[in-house]
DNA sequence: CTAACTTATACGCTTTGACGAATATGTTGC
DNA sequence: GCAACATATTCGTCAAAGCGTATAAGTTAG
């Protein structure tokens, strides 16, 4: 599929790259998406859907949480560009922030305890192996 | 500057695009644009304005003509992404056709000497050398 | 089945931006 | 100055999309 101007438009949103960024290195389930970013759940959930009809991402049920990732377009020049705007994404400082404190999900209990048994982002049980 | 979101949003309009896509190897007099995408001369000015302010195109004036070209960002990973991006376009069968009309506006005398003496594109000044 | 929980969607409201038509601005030649 | 021309901007309208609130849908535990 070629569609520049949806592709763009998917990318056209502070949120969404927010997003993007936060699952750029591996899936990611919802609740955290909503922790992070500190915005409602709703309105994670709408963006999330909107990158889905674009064709960025997929979503992956386990019981009642869902995980989202990352999908590359199958078409190759989009492929790049998504690439190259992760990349890009990761050079500003606020991203680098949004990654730093999904890494440290870790380290503040009292939060992810009131998620009750949440899974725990992947880069955390790497590090806890 | 940094600001993707405004970046994406310029690039997520299917005209924009086509202006970028004509405007990809030289600058390109309005006139031009106009009569090759075939839609109205404030819509293509005020695309073009857009772009002017996301900072991605500049304009020269030339009498009563304005050239606008393609000016790469500042920031290293922006000019990548644009670049890309006219790369991308070029594989798309219409943005080809919209080239290809440029490099013909020599051959069009009726429509092209009713905009007496407009200056010539770049492209075909080069031609008839 | 029901209650609790996570995520998705529907609704109403507001903002953004795209459009055509009309008009303003800037330039040239007389 | 004025007329003709190229381009830019303004205005009113409409559609797309953002948001929060409320609610629906799907899952699990009991």
């Amino acid at each position: 599929m070629f569609n520049p101007e949806l592709f763009f438009k998917a990318l056209g949103d502070r949120t969404r790259l927010r997003l993007l960024n936060l699952m750029g290195e591996q899936e990611i389930c919802v609740c955290y998406l909503v922790e992070i970013l500190e915005q409602g759940q709703p309105k994670i959930s709408r963006h999330l859907a909107y990158l889905r009809r674009a064709g960025m991402v997929e979503a992956r049920r386990d019981g009642k949480w869902m995980h989202y990732r990352i999908v590359m377009p199958p078409d190759k020049g989009a492929a790049q560009i998504l690439r190259q705007t992760l990349a890009w994404l990761n050079e500003e400082r606020s991203m680098q922030a949004d990654r730093s404190r999904l890494s440290k999900a870790c380290c503040s209990p009292a939060k992810y305890v009131a998620l009750q048994s949440a899974p725990l982002p992947v880069s955390v049980m790497l590090e806890s192996r």
